[in-house]
DNA sequence: ACGCTTGTTCGGATTCAATTCGGAAAAATT
DNA sequence: AATTTTTCCGAATTGAATCCGAACAAGCGT
């Protein structure tokens, strides 16, 4: 941000740029949308999408921005009853909210998070990665027999990239090949008999 | 594309302006690649890259297609090896060939991948996707007891699509939490389990 | 209330890249 | 060698992104 807003009008200013980026980008998508669009839906002139933006893409960028801080809010205070949950209806569960938050607002999320995965996906979404992988902590903590499981760093990247992006892309696809509940129940299954026949291995040791 | 080339020479400017497409990209990302750049680095007049594509997007999505073709082209003989070997040996040697040919010729494959994949997945990478099923078919084609496992769409669109983002991100990480050999081995791993709790499972019914 | 400073808004002017276009050069055809 | 077709080009056009300075509002001390 080239500036801060300090007065509690430039803050309903920038607020109200934001708001329309996503509307925007829901609309049209990112390429399709010019910066007098975005200032046309939040009622300001284009001038002002510069006072408080260094350029179009940082308008994108504290999209995803709020897009990622949304998406652990979301997921956070669902933790405490995920983690009690056999593994598969946790990843169920898990599934069905994420969907339903991708899909509120007109997809708005749901586009962001394919704009967001294209460039620096490290950078966005490596603070929700940390956050599933909190998840995946607690939920071993509540399981202690699943910690036996070897390789649970790798395990927990696999699952967390494969799962967001299938999800992404399955719920993009205008014609999937699989319904969504198929693939949930596919990535539950994956998890469970993962961990399942991990733990029959790890108890002939 | 707005014309056709029909001599030698205007299909060696249109083989130019994609390679022209391909370096620009591989240097600076598809954002901040101009048309001019492009016609600079293929030689060629401004005006020419119009003679033969619509607009700039239209050179990255021949470009696109090239890659989807090339990766087809990279795993079609692979098939006949990789559906003999166990499913582990399998996977890995199927990630480590995909690897190599993601980071030939200064990553320009990688970088295509990460642009692709972000708009229009399922234009692009679709044929991929349906090389890739091929390739599963056979494989269980080849390995009868396999047949049994339930929900073998949803799996295979699982991994292709887990496995695909996985290690392309992996790739494009440049301090990624673990190593290849850690995922490749983890995604055997996981179809590896897969297989063989779901052929469990299956034989007690 | 008043002048002063600071913060905010705005939209025309500017910049820069994408695209167009008309004619010149090269190749093919007659 | 004349003619037609294909190819090439770069100056001109277009339009979106960005800048900028004037005008407007808010806070603030007097």
């Amino acid at each position: 941000m080239a500036r801060k807003p300090v007065q509690q009008r430039a803050k309903a200013t920038v607020d109200a740029i934001v708001e329309a980026g996503f509307i925007a980008m829901a609309e049209r998508g990112p390429a399709a949308t010019t910066t007098r669009q975005i200032a046309d839906i939040a009622g300001v002139g284009v001038g002002s999408l510069y006072e408080y933006f260094e350029n179009k893409e940082e308008i994108f960028q504290v999209m995803s921005e709020r897009f990622v801080a949304d998406t652990i809010g979301m997921i956070q205070p669902l933790i405490p009853t995920i983690v009690r949950k056999p593994i598969k209806e946790a990843v169920l569960d898990l599934l069905a909210h994420f969907r339903d938050f991708l899909q509120a607002n007109n997809e708005r999320y749901l586009k962001c998070a394919r704009y967001a995965m294209a460039l620096d996906f490290e950078q966005h979404v490596e603070p929700l990665q940390k956050t599933l992988s909190e998840l995946v902590t607690q939920y071993l903590m509540h399981h202690p027999e699943t910690l036996k499981i070897r390789n649970i760093p790798t395990m927990s990247y696999i699952m967390i990239n494969g799962g967001i992006y299938s999800v992404v892309r399955h719920l993009c696809d205008p014609a999937p090949p699989i319904t969504f509940d198929e693939l949930a129940g596919g990535l539950a299954d994956m998890v469970g008999h993962y961990t399942e026949r991990e733990m029959a291995l790890v108890s002939d040791r």
